[in-house]
DNA sequence: GCCAACGTTGGC
DNA sequence: GCCAACGTTGGC
């Protein structure tokens, strides 16, 4: 049987959100131009990984939802398009340098769980996010780590409690 | 806006 | 192949 990767994939919200995966539904992971992710997304990326979609450089950062990989890696097109911010004038057709993978939307979380949660579980003290000077736009999770950042989510907040505290 | 961290580039 | 300079990322 063939288990499943976990994975963690930032993104700017301001550029493309977890809202934005939701709607489209499904989107093309494109404009990764580093090597280590490429390496990942092109080797170690298969059709039905998991992924934590982390939103970046926004108040408070977080991981906002669950997409899954639903392509393998293919050529990104970006990089042979003069017009496109993401051109390399190095690669060619028949020589690509950058990969992307097809991602769809599984799940937006009822509430963030923030880079400032996660930094308070001795759990996840080894997550690649967490390690300072950490700049990889994907890095791998491991399944508890996956599975617990989840649970963190599906819980109840205490201002959710205090609410319904307040209601009865 | 600052700045630490680190990947990339390019001269040698 | 070394390494200084530069650019980018991203939390704060």
């Amino acid at each position: 049987m063939k288990s499943i990767n976990y994975w963690l994939m930032k993104t700017e919200p301001s550029a493309f959100s977890i809202d934005d995966l939701a709607q489209k539904g499904f989107t093309e992971w494109d404009g990764v131009r580093n090597f280590q992710v490429r390496n990942m997304l092109r080797d170690e990326m298969q059709e039905g990984d998991l992924a934590l979609l982390y939103h970046s450089s926004i108040k408070p950062p977080g991981v906002a939802g669950v997409c899954r990989v639903c392509s393998e890696a293919r050529p990104d097109p970006t990089q042979w398009d003069e017009s496109s911010q993401y051109y390399d004038k190095k690669a060619s057709p028949d020589k690509p340098i950058w990969f992307l993978v097809e991602v769809e939307f599984v799940e937006k979380f009822s509430h963030l769980v923030a880079l400032n949660e996660l930094k308070k579980h001795p759990q996840l003290q080894h997550m690649h996010i967490l390690r300072k000077g950490n700049r990889l736009s994907i890095t791998s999770v491991t399944h508890t780590e996956f599975t617990f950042i989840c649970s963190l989510a599906h819980q109840e907040r205490p201002s959710d409690k205090e609410l319904i505290k307040q209601r009865s």
